[in-house]
DNA sequence: TCTTTGGATGAAGGAATCTTCAGTTTCGGA
DNA sequence: TCCGAAACTGAAGATTCCTTCATCCAAAGA
């Protein structure tokens, strides 16, 4: 099986000239772009320095082993939608509670989907880089700032706004994960993105004070 | 990385004699152990073996590779849950739905968390040997039985069974990750069990015709 | 007891990659 | 233009494991 678990490090070298940034984008890139085609089985580093026009060795100046690139990869792409997500947050501030939802979920699900291959292979590669570690530390970020936006909704909460976060946020991913993992994502997501509002509004009608007739 | 896709055989050869029988066993038991002290990454065949108090050349008796035997593993444990998760539905036919739902979400759980480590490891090497498509197999059938479930329900219901059922189990599924993935399973697992049934719950209420006043 | 067939052994072959590093090329400032 | 630093190169070393197979042991029936 893979790689033996190792401090997986840094980059080993910062890019100074502007050449070198390109590279490391051209690596990065290539690696998804092998990943996509070639599968993990077969994703060398050889390979991928070959699809991003360079040397072996060159991929090696910047990154001290396969894991690492391959962490790299994933730390990437998770910011990415981390990135997306946030932003939907702020403009939801001090909104309605199933406002801040509904972006919520669009702004995951659009960006999951914005290219479902990449997101299936990173899926895959997860386990064998420690993405778990990643992906924590991506999440909890994320999960501290929904949890936080919760708390300036309009309605007035009756549990803890990190709790409802954490479900919602599961939720989620276990709804995109189906749709991710289903035959044709693109037929999949609109049924699910459905019942996904309808099932998270639904939950988050218990958790407001007030409302139970 | 891991092996190469492979023709993904069955076993090589059936067991007759009672003691091979305990041989498979053995050496299935010993996959699991050694995942568990090794992970996976330092899982080798010689150490599979050598765990089940066999030679190499035995295993390979059994399994035709390295990807088969951990298949196998993967296949028995989903079983295993499958079927705790099919008795339960079997005793709520014609029940509320709610019931059916809870029952569900208690059996799966408690299989899932009977021993949280070895769901765990085998999630990991899932991606290594295609489990997505063993977990497929084993649960579209479970879906379909708590699709057929849900249809048998006392309360009359305004969406597809498949759909509800695909919905709930997907939340199940993102929930019970979070809980695996935690620091401690242990703690996790009451709150979040209790949101969890709150969250299906009101789902299933929406799916209901003519309660809504 | 003898024979046949199932079961077990484990050293060694072989295939595959990761990573290194000595040497070359390119860039940018003086 | 010239030079030191930054980048790049890629063949070869080193490791790791999977898998085979010729051979031996054990059980059950004659």
């Amino acid at each position: 099986m893979p790689f033996a678990a190792q401090p997986a490090l840094h980059p080993r070298k910062t890019p100074i000239q502007a050449r070198s940034t390109v590279t490391v984008d051209a690596i990065l890139e290539a690696t998804i772009q092998v990943l996509l085609t070639l599968g993990k089985e077969r994703l060398t580093t050889t390979a991928v320095a070959h699809r991003a026009g360079v040397s072996v060795g060159t991929l090696y100046q910047y990154f001290p082993n396969k894991r690492a690139l391959l962490q790299a990869c994933l730390k990437r792409h998770m910011n990415e939608i981390g990135e997306s997500v946030l932003r939907a947050c702020e403009q939801h501030r001090n909104a309605s509670l199933f406002d801040m939802a509904d972006s919520l979920i669009y702004a995951y699900l659009a960006a999951k989907m914005r290219d479902v291959k990449t997101s299936a292979a990173l899926y895959a590669v997860a386990s064998d880089i420690e993405g778990h570690a990643i992906a924590q530390t991506t999440s909890s970020r994320s999960l501290h700032v929904i949890a936080s936006l919760f708390a300036t909704a309009r309605e007035r909460l009756t549990k803890d706004p990190e709790l409802i976060a954490s479900v919602v946020v599961s939720t989620l991913n276990g709804i995109s994960r189906r749709i991710l993992e289903s035959k044709s994502p693109e037929r999949t997501i609109g049924p699910l993105r459905e019942e996904l509002l309808v099932l998270v509004h639904a939950y988050l009608q218990t958790c407001i004070a007030g409302v139970n007739a």
